[in-house]
DNA sequence: CATCCTCCTG
DNA sequence: CAGGAGGATG
């Protein structure tokens, strides 16, 4: 559908023909909109409405609107201010809105079977054939492993026993540490050329099966203090990466035949036996090829860069401060060698990826430094105050700078094509019974689990339970889980989506006409918003991927409020149909066992 | 019947 | 966020 068809030159006025009671014009306009739209068939306006189901809509809308309006309103108290003829769009004439709406007949369970074009849906897993594969990976990991273990031995070595009487610090200490140096390659690495000797910790490492690693927790006592930090450090960071790069390995190969380093994709096409699951399209993709929106997000895309021509309605939002350009700075997590992540050879990943979580944190998703945005954050703040729409924001030339949704540093990590989602429920599941991934599994959830939930919400709206299973090893799960964990998105969603609507009416109110004008950018209100929900201590870095979903979500709900759709009691549904094809992969950090530790010590 | 989704409420 | 209702789907 053309944006530009249901641009209207003034918000009054696609809202004056709702105000005004043309009952009988309205009506059927909505209908025909409806099914002549032919994606969301589903939303047929069954014409048959009574007169006393009209009485009980206007009740029913009417709460429901109430219940947004509060929610705006808290927000925005003074829209009139801004647009005069716009205060009275949504807000006062709701009664007269021809409650044509009929029963809630809302179809479209939207996401469920939807074939998510995503990679991320059900894969079948090939096992066997990777036997051979998983002893080459073993063999590169136990040689890292050596590599590792004779740094650690360096490092670990007894300086002088007398002067450390004994661990008192070791609570502390290594976690300090830790935070300082969990951005830099191995920090060890670096001052380590000394000491030679052996701590009992570690000596029997490579003996072991790797997943003993973590069991090996007596600490050596007479060490010095820094070295003991750094045993400490090192022990942590060595069960978490061993542990990891096992899990990925074991997947990878568990899922995938041996040729697929040369062409992840294919291999997997041919692969997805069951679930109904259309073979993903997308190939490397992150963010799924959405349909409908696709050539949107394209000529976004194509956009970027090219200088806007008319801005007006921008400009005088930035002008105030300096160019957009440096808002528009690429962030860390915008890795260099995301490009080609999928031609690398496997054992150069594995390499990379132990020193990457050796590394901690290298994956840019960590942001160490919460006010990340400060510059920006700053100037919102007063900004904001002037513009009680600030979460949108016409689309700056530089949006979107690495349209390819899905170039995370992650990649890095990311030993699965993307079109490859591990869809089996854990490892603990392996065949064999393979010591590694000695998840603790637990029976319930945890306030980390919930972080983590909501951590995915960036990538995911739509997850699948068993998505969800994938993604919480450690997790025991049974209907219950399931439904909770289910729940927690359903909620999720919620809250977006009323944010979403929120920010959608307020530019119009704010007279805004054009949706491609909506952008969320990193310091708009709205995406202020949904950080505090969704990762309240700004421990993550929020992938550009879901700003574009924002974003889109936002148009649409600009569009379809614009055209005078929520009138329609079912208005919504479209757009979650849509939302619901945009999920895009989640990274493979997001994954591991561990995770939901490891966020609490930042 | 089971599962999931939205909406509403507390 | 959890519960529950009501609806859709397979």
């Amino acid at each position: 559908m053309d944006p530009n068809s249901i641009l209207l030159s003034s918000p009054s006025q696609a809202f004056s023909c709702l105000a005004e009671p043309h009952m009988e014009g309205g009506k059927s306009q909505i209908s025909q909109e409806v099914t002549r739209d032919p994606p969301f068939s589903w939303s047929q306006a069954p014409s048959s409405s009574l007169a006393d189901l009209d009485w009980f809509w206007d009740e029913h809308i009417q709460a429901k609107r109430a219940r947004v309006e509060t929610v705006v309103q808290g927000m925005c108290p003074s829209p009139s201010t801004l647009v005069p003829g716009s205060a009275r769009t949504w807000d006062s004439p709701r009664y007269q809105e021809k409650a044509r709406e009929r029963k809630r007949k809302q179809s479209l369970p939207v996401q469920q079977d939807l074939p998510k074009p995503g990679p991320a849906r059900d894969q079948g897993n090939r096992k066997g054939l990777g036997a051979l594969c998983v002893r080459e990976q073993f063999h590169l990991l136990q040689q890292q492993l050596r590599h590792l273990q004779e740094h650690v031995l360096q490092v670990a070595e007894p300086k002088d026993p007398a002067q450390c009487p004994g661990g008192s610090e070791k609570g502390k200490g290594p976690l300090r540490v830790r935070q300082r140096n969990g951005r830099g390659p191995s920090p060890w690495v670096l001052d380590s050329d000394h000491h030679q000797g052996s701590s009992r910790d570690l000596s029997g490492v490579e003996k072991h099966s790797m997943s003993e690693i973590e069991h090996q927790s007596e600490k050596p006592r007479f060490l010095p203090l820094g070295a003991e930090t750094l045993l400490e450090i090192l022990r942590e960071e060595l069960t978490t990466a061993v542990s990891q790069a096992v899990d990925s390995v074991l997947q990878r190969v568990l899922l995938d035949p041996p040729d697929h380093l040369a062409q992840p994709s294919r291999s997997f096409r041919g692969l997805v036996p069951e679930g109904g699951s259309e073979p993903s399209s997308t190939g490397g993709g992150a963010c799924k090829d959405p349909p409908p929106l696709a050539t949107l997000l394209r000529r976004a895309q194509s956009q970027a860069g090219v200088p806007l021509g008319k801005l007006s309605l921008a400009k005088p939002l930035d002008s105030p401060r300096y160019p957009d350009s440096p808002r528009m700075i690429p962030k860390p997590y915008q890795a260099p060698p995301a490009n080609c992540p999928l031609t690398v050879p496997s054992h150069i990943q594995e390499n990379q990826i132990l020193s990457q979580l050796l590394g901690h944190a290298s994956n840019g998703y960590w942001s160490n430094n919460p006010p990340q945005d400060s510059p920006s954050q700053s100037h919102s703040l007063s900004e904001s105050a002037l513009r009680p729409w600030r979460a949108v924001r016409l689309r700056p030339s530089a949006l979107s700078q690495q349209r390819r949704p899905l170039p995370f540093t992650s990649a890095r990590l990311e030993h699965l094509p993307p079109s490859v989602k591990v869809e089996q429920s854990g490892l603990q599941a392996v065949p064999g019974g393979l010591p590694f991934s000695s998840v603790h599994i637990q029976e319930g959830l945890n306030p980390g689990h919930l972080k983590k939930a909501k951590l995915m919400f960036f990538f995911t709206r739509y997850p699948s339970s068993n998505l969800l299973k994938a993604y919480f090893p450690d997790v025991q799960f049974n209907r219950c889980i399931t439904s909770q964990m289910i729940k927690w998105f359903s909620n999720f969603r919620e809250f977006y989506y009323i944010q979403m609507e929120k920010s959608a009416r307020q530019a119009i109110s704010e007279g805004v006409t054009n949706p491609k004008m909506l952008v969320v950018l990193r310091d708009s209100e709205l995406f202020r918003a949904l950080n505090m929900h969704y990762n309240k201590g700004n421990d993550f870095q929020v992938p550009d991927c879901f700003l574009e979903i924002a974003s889109l979500t936002l148009q649409e709900f600009f569009r379809a409020v614009s055209a005078g759709k929520d009138s329609d009691p079912s208005w919504k549904k479209p757009i979650y149909k849509i939302i619901s094809k945009l999920d895009s992969d989640i990274p493979e950090i997001l994954k591991s066992s561990g995770y939901p530790q490891q966020l609490f010590r930042s």
